[in-house]
Order: structure tokens, then sequence, then C-alpha cells
DNA sequence: CTCCTATTTCGAAATCCTTCTAAATAGATG
DNA sequence: CATCTATTTAGAAGGATTTCGAAATAGGAG
């Protein structure tokens, strides 16, 4: 069930303003909820861990605060996964 | 609500079926259904039809058969919107 | 024109997703 | 230890998705 999770996960818009937050810079639970007034704390927190379960970021706790940062390697397979798509002379997809 | 109709397409492992069977061939949808035994002619046609409201196929009509066939612009839309994820050296992204 | 085949649309049922508020946890700090 | 702050979990409501069988459409064939 991997793919279809990490798909799931960035296809929420919510979701992806989570990661546009984290491309700048690690951040924690709150500051990423500060950022996106229009929904709880709460709901940050269920899309936070959708994230972490798809493995598009990772988290880490300092004092008590848990920070999130990206994980880049899985957009990296996700291009991987669309190259065999594209017309592309390497069909090398599994 | 592009992007996220794209990715929540390619998020279903039955559209994602549809599409392996796309890369060698284009096919008429009664092919499609045929080669997916497990779903019915209906929600096949249903899925083909979230796949080109995403753009991720084009269908094109010959005799009684309706053609799909892959659209590869579209993945090369989402790698580059995963390269602005991968620590790559071209932040271009808009 | 009538029938046949390919495909889609309809309506309904089951399941899954997103969001909220309120309550629980966990750790820091006085 | 008592409390405060940061965050998650629980439970519920509302909406969206997936799937089906049956009926509708559309076009080719006789």
């Amino acid at each position: 069930m991997g793919f279809s999770e990490t798909m799931k996960a960035i296809a929420d818009p919510q979701r992806r303003a989570i990661l546009d937050l984290l491309k700048k810079d690690r951040l924690s639970a709150g500051e990423i909820a500060s950022n996106l007034p229009d929904i709880s704390a709460a709901t940050v927190s269920y899309h936070l861990s959708l994230l972490k379960r798809a493995k598009l970021i990772t988290e880490s706790k300092y004092k008590n605060f848990i920070y999130y940062e990206l994980n880049a390697s899985v957009f990296e397979e996700i291009m991987l996964w669309c190259a065999q798509f594209t017309g592309g002379s390497d069909e090398k997809a599994k």
C-alpha cells in the first residue's frame, strides 16, 4: 500500500501546503499550525501523521516540541515512477 | 483543483493498473475492462473518466469503440513539481 | 429500420476522508 | 509536585469515493 498512500498524501492541498512550508525550514507542529490559519491544530496533527506514514516527512523531538522536516528521497521515487510513462528512452521501471 | 485531481487519480491502484496497461498500447475501454477481471465494466468506465479529467489519458473514437492512450506530459509536470523538494540545485518551481 | 455490441450514466450502498471540539498525554518549569 | 505548553488521540458529523447492477445511449451491421 506504500505508493498509494504516498500519492494520496500529496493529493490533499492542505498537506501540500505543509510540504511547501517545510521546503524552507524544519518546523514544529505548532509553527506549522500557525502558518495554516484555516484549520485547527488537531487537523494539522492528523495531516502530519499521514505525511509521516507516507514517509514524506520525518519527525524529531526537542524539549516538548516535535520538529518535522522533508524526506527528499520519496519525491525521487515518485519521479522514477513517472519516468516510465514519459516516452523516455530509459525503460528501467520495475 | 488540477494538481489535486491528478494526484488523486494516480493514488488509486485500479487506476494505476489502467495506466500500466496503456504503457504498452492504446486500448479500447472493453479491452481495458477484460484485463481487469476484478471490477465491472461500469467501474472501469468511471475510472477512465477520472483519468481523463486528470488529463492522464486521452480518448479517440473509432467505429463504436473508444480508444484510450496515455498523455505523457502530465507525468512530466509531476516530475517538475517533485523536483522542487529534492534538494536539487534548480529551484525554479513557481 | 431493427438488432447487436461497446460504453456510459443512474441510483444506491458501503466505505473512507477530513474536520471539529473536547479530552488525554508528555515533558518542561517554577 | 503542580501547572503550563505543545501536541496527539478520541469520537462524531459531514462529505467524498468506489463499486455495483440495471438502464440508457450511440453507432455499426444486417
